[in-house]
DNA sequence: TCATCTCCTGACCGATCGGTCAAGATAGGA
DNA sequence: TCCTATCTTGACCGATCGGTCAGGAGATGA
């Protein structure tokens, strides 16, 4: 009776609510993925979902507003991963299990993967804040660990930027790049051995680049 | 007055025709990478061409044909750029030749290197054809190679086509990631100063990585 | 000069898409 | 049971986009 606000209605979290955004979510990440952010039709992630296209708009309110929700689950997911990184002291250890943990990301989350590519590719209209903040300073952090590593004589001396960009490119390749990488080693499907010999290959060649002696 | 086969007019190379047709393709391109296929309008490509709407689909038919032109027009420079590779014996040479080679056109071809990456990334529906052959016979020839370097004790065995995803992934993020890279770095734009600190930091981990002893 | 290509372009069309809406179905606490 | 908030959905709408077309403007060679 009071302020008519024009929220989106039930903010309270319902199991149906909850469990219907889930499906969609999930259906929109796979379609944004394939199809690129125009060329997703919310039509197609209602039919991916299993429902009306009414009821995506219905929970989402805008297709911008699902894009949204779509891209800050994937900057969570690999935000929280990212944190694992200097739990250790030993470079060899760090960059190994660094390495290995995106690496698996891009197998077990290629979709999401893909999206923030697209994303990044057209400008990051979404993201320009978060990489100028909290990525940046992220960034920072860690090539002050580098760094360190460096003064210690654990490492030769390395720009750590430009080792952070090798190392996100290197992992990220297998999502995004994904038909590409299949192509050229003639095969259908990655397979655990592939990605196995992937991590192989990229840690040897940078770890035997970074350390000394 | 014989056949009225319906095809695109002017199959001769008039100056006009010529010029026009380059000048679409400039916008094609910088509008294909910036928005990707469907979020390209042939309205947008034809303000940026400065030229009609009508006069797009004069010259190329369909949005779909221009955007095939752009491809094959982009996929015909990094194809002629590849060709350097094993001109040399030596792996140190050759591979930074390469890498150096692939951050320049990533520097001077960023647009080009966006549209790639689109492609790839939605599955390569129009490529899907020539990475399973062209690049992948390239691909095969370079493994060779890099594995007769093995062979010959000039480098480390390692599996030469991930090595060859290594590459390709970490020059082309420049291109493709710019965004990302600029803001990490904290820089506006990237300078020469940049991609030679880029160059650097690859090559030397890469080959340190590589090299025997 | 005339004929005949090629080039140019505003106006238009059908299809598709994001988003709305009204009305019915359902769930759940009092 | 009844009431209310939430959920569901087909039908619909305005906007935009790719593509067409008719007809005028230029160019070119005989």
């Amino acid at each position: 009776m009071s302020a008519p606000v024009k929220t989106l209605p039930g903010t309270r979290k319902s199991a149906i609510r909850q469990e219907n955004q889930a499906h969609i979510l999930l259906a929109a990440e796979k379609v944004f993925a394939e199809y690129g952010y125009k060329g997703a039709t919310t039509g197609l992630i209602a039919e991916v979902a299993g429902v009306p296209k009414a009821n995506v708009h219905y929970y989402f309110g805008t297709k911008e507003n699902l894009y949204r929700h779509v891209l800050e689950d994937i900057v969570a997911t690999w935000f929280a991963a990212a944190a694992e990184f200097d739990s250790l002291d030993d470079p060899e250890a760090a960059i190994s299990h660094y390495v290995r943990l995106k690496l698996r990301l891009s197998k077990e989350r290629p979709m999401g993967s893909k999206v923030f590519a697209n994303e990044i590719i057209h400008g990051a209209p979404h993201l320009i804040g978060y990489l100028q903040t909290t990525l940046r300073q992220w960034a920072d952090a860690k090539a002050a660990v580098i760094e360190r590593w460096a003064e210690q004589g654990k490492i030769r001396p390395v720009d750590p930027r430009h080792l952070l960009f090798m190392i996100w490119a290197t992992t990220q390749t297998y999502a995004d790049f994904g038909v590409q990488v299949r192509a050229v080693l003639g095969v259908e499907e990655l397979t655990d051995a592939d990605y196995e010999r992937a991590a192989e290959t990229l840690t040897t060649v940078i770890l035997r680049g970074l350390l000394a002696g």
